[in-house]
DNA sequence: GGGATCATGTAATTGGTTACATGATTGT
DNA sequence: ACAATCATGTAACCAATTACATGATCCC
């Protein structure tokens, strides 16, 4: 029973060979945009994958006390995770606490809710041109079966989600009138 | 510290006395589209709430073998409630199955992503068509002020996610070509 | 009689965050 | 000398899910 965070790790391992330092940084960017873990949990998670025989790993001995590990996929491994790429999301609830402010704004001062909109606007439309200069530096959508598409359409994803967010904020804006 | 499911509370009992039972009950629908918690986590968080103040009960022999408590907010928790809504939210890291699912895509059978982003699009067509026959059951927007605002807005939020989810789905299906 | 709904709670487990702990190498 | 980076791990805690437990009333 491998966990979505197990099947997280194994998608980056995909990718190439890295230990587990590696792994929590690129699970801060560019996967930590869908799916984030700190380095405590990945190396315990690491061992789970280890025990299920999905990965393994060659030590060297690195700095600090401990070896460096450098983990892998095995055949197992690649295995699983293609079958697992392909079954439908389980889908998990929804948290989102703006909306939920959201929901209670109603009996808040209007100046204040219009103040904390606008600065989620804001937000919204500079990570929207962080990912627009970021998908330029793409030479146009790579081919499926090219992990750089894989990178592509999750940007993709990214900047559809800043603009819907970001049209809904301005609605709201124009909702509790001009401050 | 009151937690953000203790505000999802208070904002429910914002709109009228409830039980644990109610309040789990709105927390499935319309709540639960942004928020949600089961029983049982419900009735520990009002034990918090009860401790900090915020709520408080009045108690009838109920069915069952314990009192039926019917809780409201004491004027402190709406006080607590109208200063946390106007607050920036604090940011929690996304988790987003498909998206990381679509990270790999490049290892899987296209046929196979083919058909998962074809039964996502038609789950967000099916949603979208039941939010906007909601929208439509209310006259134009309420106002903000009016309770029914927070309903509305939320509902708008909801829509434009699932035009976001739906087109995304198709730009992938476009890019994977036709099965 | 039987199942759904109303109504409350506790306990066990999993998933995730934060804090603690160690220590070498590299760059300023 | 000092800070940042590389590198591993454990422990405590909080949030959330699932399972366990009880029992009355209402509708079929």
């Amino acid at each position: 029973m491998t966990s979505t965070l197990g099947f997280a790790i194994l998608s980056v391992l995909a990718r190439g060979d890295r230990t587990g330092y590696d792994l929590a940084a690129a699970m801060r960017r560019p996967v930590g945009y869908f799916w984030t873990a700190g380095h405590s949990q990945i190396h315990a998670e690491l061992q789970k994958l280890l025990g299920a025989g999905l990965v393994g790993f060659e030590a060297e001995h690195g700095p600090g006390p401990r070896d460096r590990k450098v983990y892998h996929l095995t055949a197992e491994g690649t295995r699983a995770l293609r079958e697992w790429v392909t079954e439908p999301p389980r889908e998990r609830p929804e948290r989102d606490e703006l909306v939920l402010k959201t929901y209670a704004s109603w009996l808040a001062e209007p100046e204040l809710v219009r103040r904390m909109f606008a600065d989620q606007l804001a937000a919204h439309e500079t990570r929207l041109a962080e990912y627009e200069r970021h998908e330029a530096s793409f030479g146009g959508p790579p081919a499926p079966g090219d992990p750089r598409f894989g990178n592509y359409a999750t940007l993709r994803c990214g900047m559809g989600y800043e603009r819907h967010r970001a049209e809904w904020c301005r609605w709201m804006l124009a909702q509790l009138g001009e401050g």
